[in-house]
DNA sequence: ATTGATATTGGACACGCGCGCAATAGGCTT
DNA sequence: AAGCCTATTGCGCGCGTGTCCAATATCAAT
């Protein structure tokens, strides 16, 4: 393989490891599958990354915290809490299947790898962050009702995440169309909003 | 090791992973970490179990299948639809740990071992199933309100699932005690229950 | 053109995995 | 007491794992 400067073969190097998690999820990525990717030698990685699992912290924290800015991103053209709240769930909404199987193989193998572990952990704070600030502002301008900002928060991304997590992990069990919609409909509960108010505007 | 009858041995293996699986997580059970715990060789396990995949479904089945039975003896004794949905919450709180390791790495694997799909979908489809039937009977009796039995029951299921693993997956981002009041107020909201109905009786 | 630094190679290492199989041994029937 | 069924052994096969390292290739500076 061509020779590269350290910068752009570390980015190479984690994009190829993102590429196979998001093909066999992280548990499932070998070094020998990312230098395959790569096309190039097993002990090129080694040369970047101490470990694999500092190799496979980062490419998830790359992965996740693109979705988090995607998130950032959209919210940024909308000023009201509600509509606000509405795109976070628009943007949720779209994780394909292997970006939330990631995160199961995140959150079982945090008890396995401490570096991955720092890094689900201190996403899922960043994500009930975020949450809790739409939450926060909708609680401010009276637009949503709220007793506990950061409760609330925790419940409606651990109710996210629930009810992803069935799709994900056993097919057809629910829909992802029912965990959309079930999960802004328990939103809507949560802060006192009209059945409705936080729909998605056109059909899908 | 003493020679026992099929239907002996296979309840010592079944035990055996179960308690190697109790101690490291499905993802990291081996059939000679199941032998070294037995004391038998590996060659007896696969005498009894043709893949390793079918045995930890079975186990794994075994152990969700016991803390269902718990809350299914628990709310035994009660007649009304509210305190046998605070049983419910009293017994699902008193999951430890590893027990919810154990369904974070069920969730996770599923993707890769089929068997093991299979327990954890119909055993979370069973979970739900008695919620809602908690459920229905609330709304029957009037004590409870909600428009669709099905999706509050998935939802508190799934809001339960994604409070444990922020404990358990991120040690103490949530502790276990807020994760536990967190998902009976939530309910409460869900079902317009009067803040505190769902609390249990004697402060921890 | 020569040197030096280092990116890259490719395979060895020690280990762990699920699985299979011939040999052994224990208990029940005859 | 002899024979048979089969539970149990213990090892080996083929493969995959993360990690490490001496050798080689390649580019930039001299």
């Amino acid at each position: 393989m061509a020779r590269m400067n350290p910068d752009e073969r570390r980015l190479t190097i984690v994009a190829a490891t993102r590429a196979v998690m998001a093909r066999q999820g992280i548990a499932a990525t070998t070094v020998r599958d990312v230098a395959a990717e790569l096309g190039t030698s097993s002990g090129l990685i080694h040369h970047y990354y101490s470990s694999m699992d500092n190799l496979l912290a980062e490419a998830f924290e790359q992965v996740a915290r693109e979705d988090l800015e995607r998130v950032r991103g959209a919210l940024a053209g909308v000023d009201d809490a509600i509509g606000r709240l509405r795109v976070f769930f628009d943007v949720y909404a779209r994780d394909d299947d292997q970006g939330i199987q990631t995160w199961l193989d995140a959150w079982s193998e945090a008890a396995r790898r401490p570096a991955l572990q720092r890094i689900s952990r201190r996403l899922n704070e960043e994500w009930q962050a975020l949450l809790a600030s739409i939450i926060g502002q909708g609680v401010a301008d009276g637009s949503m009702a709220c007793d506990d900002v950061d409760a609330v928060s925790w419940r409606i991304l651990s109710l996210l995440d629930g009810l992803a997590l069935q799709v994900v992990a056993h097919g057809d069990v629910i829909s992802l169309g029912e965990a959309d919609a079930w999960s802004r409909a328990g939103a809507e509960r949560e802060l006192g909003l009209p059945s409705g108010a936080l729909s998605l505007a056109l059909t899908r």
